[in-house]
DNA sequence: CTTGGAATGTCAACAACACTGACGTATTGT
DNA sequence: ACAATACGTCAGTGTTGTTGACATTCCAAG
């Protein structure tokens, strides 16, 4: 159905070997990525799971345990065991929910916000520098190709992040 | 050394929530990413390391541990359990280096070529889809959003897979 | 040539973090 | 009352990372 480009010309940047250097691109890209975060957790004795968390808590104060589930994509027993030991360590808190009493709504403490800044600070730090040396134009292209890339559920996922209710 | 824009309108895509949707998109994409080959590695009782492995062995037919070790960045022993089990199933074989014979030199048997096919099918599959959906610009812009995000050894390792020596 | 150090790779034990399965509790809604 | 939902927890397992200890091989200094 409407297969599009027919000629070698369009279909230039579709060969195995282009395909194959965006997908190594990926993989070392990522571990850039993570690199800077990763060294602070380590301080800490945290791990990815933890900045995960703290991150999408602090994007969404008072988001539900369910919630954060479906969004990071792991289940709620792994889930608890990082919840269990922020909320022990005093960097997030959990309510009760008002509405609905079953509910636990999440929030960040000061020391939690201190923390989600100086991991989101690492993090951008680098994705500045990336963005600067590659300009406005590419940063466009590389947001179009990694929405693409997406799974369905993710993707949802991702663009409810965009309409942020503080 | 010419710093270039220094107006608002050029710096527009450096605000913090531009790199946010940034760092958020790489979150969603990398799971994106990954989830295909995952499925398929699941049924074989294997992980990420395995296809790792196998992956970047069928890419440098030959090359040593230390080699494949600095290129994944993880411990020689973290390798080495991967490596046993690939071996072990016949998907690898390690020879004794000619000239050094402290070296193991690894290959992909015709079942662990089977196997690096079918992981990288099904990820180029993802790939190819991103890369049509988005047009061949984004997928420049893409590229160099992702190099200039690498550390500076793995950048060295990302160009070196370039140049194949078969 | 021998010996000591460096490089390479292997084995063992441990920690982090994901998973499944089962169960308990409180709350909601029919 | 009863079923479904939301959350937490205990127990067990697997992958993947880590450090520590050790064997083998190479190479160069004495």
């Amino acid at each position: 159905m409407a297969e599009g480009p027919e000629g070698g010309q369009a279909l230039l940047f579709l060969t195995d070997d282009q395909l194959r250097k965006g997908i190594e691109a990926m993989f070392f890209a990522y571990r850039g990525f993570t690199a800077d975060p990763d060294r602070i957790l380590a301080e800490l004795a945290y791990g990815r799971a933890h900045h995960r968390a703290v991150h999408f808590i602090g994007r969404r104060p008072g988001t539900t345990v369910n919630n954060l589930l479906s969004v990071l994509g792991v289940t709620k027993q792994s889930l608890n065991r990082v919840l269990r030991t922020l909320i022990e360590d005093g960097l997030v808190t959990s309510e009760i929910g008002r509405t609905d009493k079953r509910e636990r709504n999440l929030y960040l403490t000061n020391e939690g916000r201190a923390l989600e800044q100086r991991l989101s600070d690492a993090q951008r730090d680098r994705m500045r520098a990336a963005y600067r040396a590659a300009g406005p134009e590419a940063v466009a292209g590389f947001r179009q190709v990694l929405e693409a890339m997406m799974d369905d559920d993710l993707h949802r996922h991702y663009h409810e992040m965009k309409d942020v209710k503080v």
